[in-house]
DNA sequence: GCGACAG
DNA sequence: ATCTTGTCGC
């Protein structure tokens, strides 16, 4: 797919700030997307202590959950891991992925935070409005906000709120075992967010998609 | 001022 | 995120 620079990418916490405060009110939290056939999943690796990135990228058909592309990109690592800042180190490589798919995807999946993020502009809005592509975030740990206690079934979730916002969704994709994290990227609502995540996820705690990615990713 | 802190 | 196999428990 296509992909058009929209910034340079910053080297310090001082430089992005700006960006991430400019970007963020092109955010939409509303559903404005097409009919799903393919979902997509991105996840990083890294080499050399560090100093490589890698992205993988895995499509899948929709409902189906059948890998249908995969592609890969690595570039020298230029941005530190600064806990709000996760999109500055790790998109770029991403965007190299996603140039090489032959299959835009309708829908993606990201590996960590979309609003539910101290300034509301985690990775998944990120690379969402940068590209303007449906997304939402999938994080395996939190990044800000409190909830109630959920359930052990199946389905069940709790909403995530920071600020007297809900920002997102802690749910329960897997009976009995660690919930995850769900908020909007960009174009999709929460609760679109979560109907999406659960039929991605038919057996394990992560979606098939960033199981893929995953997989790619390490996999060298 | 003191912790907490996606990957 | 990365270094890493088998093992314990439902």
């Amino acid at each position: 797919m296509k992909i058009h620079q929209r910034h340079a990418w910053p080297l310090t916490v001082e430089e992005a700030l700006p960006i991430q405060q400019e970007l963020r009110k092109e955010v939409i939290t509303s559903d404005q997307l097409e009919s799903v056939q393919y979902v997509a999943g991105v996840d990083m690796g890294f080499e050399d202590s560090f100093s490589i990135s890698r992205a993988a990228v895995a499509v899948l058909s929709f409902p189906d959950l059948e890998l249908k592309e995969q592609a890969i990109a690595k570039r020298p690592t230029t941005f530190p891991y600064v806990p709000g800042f996760l999109s500055f180190r790790e998109i770029p490589a991403v965007l190299d992925a996603l140039e090489k798919l032959a299959i835009a995807p309708d829908l993606i999946l990201c590996d960590g935070q979309g609003i539910a993020h101290p300034r509301r502009f985690g990775i998944a809005c990120h690379l969402g409005v940068l590209i303007d592509v449906p997304t939402i975030g999938v994080a395996k740990s939190l990044l800000v906000g409190k909830h109630e206690e959920l359930p052990l079934e199946r389905g069940n979730w709790q909403p995530l709120v920071h600020r007297h916002e809900t920002i997102g969704a802690v749910l329960r994709t897997r009976k009995g075992v660690k919930p995850v994290y769900v908020s909007s990227g960009h174009r999709v609502s929460l609760t679109t967010a979560i109907d999406y995540v659960m039929r991605c996820t038919p057996k394990y705690r992560l979606p098939e998609t960033t199981r893929w990615a995953d997989k790619l990713a390490s996999n060298r």
